[in-house]
DNA sequence: CATATTGTATCTTATATAAGACCTAGGCGG
DNA sequence: CCGCCTAGGTCTTATATAAGATACAATATG
């Protein structure tokens, strides 16, 4: 017997999420009703409650109890709240502000194909940021955009502080989670005014992949920053 | 009308909790039966099964289905599994060997006491360890723990790779969360010999507060540590 | 008879459903 | 324009049934 056994809200749980991947409720839409998906698939309410409240929990969909049950999208507050670590040595949160230093097409290098699994000879656009923290320069920051995922994503006048919300917005995608490998280098001789600290100083390296509902890697980015004023924080439970 | 409303499942979990707390049961406890508890406390099974579920989410119990639930602990491998970051630079896990460098008391210094929360003149033990990652030299760890909560434990000979068994075991501490700050500095010339790398080099320096389920932190250090063969990885939900 | 195996009772947790409470928003009458 | 009412959503709790684990008696087998 190959088929495995798989509980009722399980069940409903996948068909749920294969719509979220598919693209039949996107950002901010409004799920049926507990009842009506419990009825559409001759479940009951208990049972679909069920597997709704593990997508809630996996920060998917978002519940308003009176109103309904939303397709959970990043804003920028909620999108800079979840992903960005860095914090003041006391632990306050910050808000970085960011200004773009330059955008332009290439193509992908070796490693760049690797970590977001394109073709060989396919395009991305290198976009590098500078962002500040309490209007200090603190993060040199290039991110690597696969036009293959975001067409003429270079085309945009103004980007926002937080380029998931864009993502979404423009492209549908979802970036549900984050990996960040942690390096310490020296800032190479070239970004030193940028971050206004002498180069070859220990900075802190920050790779990061962004990861889509469906598992892809959507976007790779890398960051130096110095960390004399501020710090990398992290909460493992 | 100053009482806030609180769900019955929401109740039994801090009452659950607090058992916890009070160490009423303590790290590999078999609970009794969600049916005994729901006679106990005067609600239903099911309410009862919700708070428990709540508690197993969080880690701090552990389900078998036909057996029953019991307190979790910390095994060795459970706990380097889930606090322990550094991995290879493809992802790959790994587990570190452990050997201490030295031992010793001595009164805590001004920020010792800030991050533990300790009275004027309390005394700590500072162990210093070094860590391998296959084989080779990796992390300088410098562990503070206060007196007042481990007594005597410079006394034990031979610690184990995880010190979290042993604050569970011989003290009853168990340490559920942990917050790590994240900066790249220099070398100090006095640690190069461990690492087997150049003073001066940059290397990540990771302090850690070591959290107790009830809050407190209960242990705190840093750790220096080259990143030219390992790096410290983070997973964003 | 000794021993291994099978059945069965009774624990446990796991899953599914149903019923009522509570929250929100909008319509409607004063 | 205000307040009441109601429709339709989620939230909470309870109950029934399924399924896994274990101990032990009954039974088959050498």
């Amino acid at each position: 017997m190959s088929t495995v056994f798989q509980p009722l809200y399980k069940q409903v749980y996948d068909v749920l999420l294969q719509r979220l991947k598919d693209g039949v409720w996107r950002a901010y839409d409004l799920l049926p009703s507990e009842f009506a998906l419990a009825d559409e698939l001759g479940v009951s309410q208990g049972t679909v409650r069920k597997a709704l409240n593990q997508m809630v929990d996996e920060q998917l969909l978002e519940r308003q109890q009176g109103k309904g049950t939303y397709v959970a999208g990043h804003t920028q507050e909620s999108s800079l709240f979840r992903f960005f670590r860095w914090r003041e040595p006391n632990g306050e949160s910050l808000v970085p502000s960011t200004k773009v230093v330059s955008s332009k097409r290439r193509l992908a290098t070796k490693s760049e194909q690797k970590a977001l699994s394109l073709k060989h000879g396919e395009s991305v656009v290198e976009l590098v940021r500078l962002r500040s923290l309490l209007d200090k320069p603190a993060l040199l920051e290039f991110v690597i955009q696969p036009l293959s995922i975001f067409p003429d994503i270079d085309t945009h006048i103004d980007l926002p502080n937080s380029l998931y919300t864009l993502y979404q917005e423009q492209y549908g995608i979802c970036v549900v989670s984050v990996r960040d490998q942690l390096r310490a280098t020296s800032l190479p001789a070239k970004y030193a005014h940028y971050l206004g600290v002498p180069a070859g100083e220990p900075v802190l390296m920050v790779e990061r992949a962004s990861i889509n509902i469906d598992g892809r890697t959507v976007e790779w980015s890398h960051a130096y920053s110095s960390t004399e004023q501020f710090v990398y924080l992290v909460d493992l439970k």
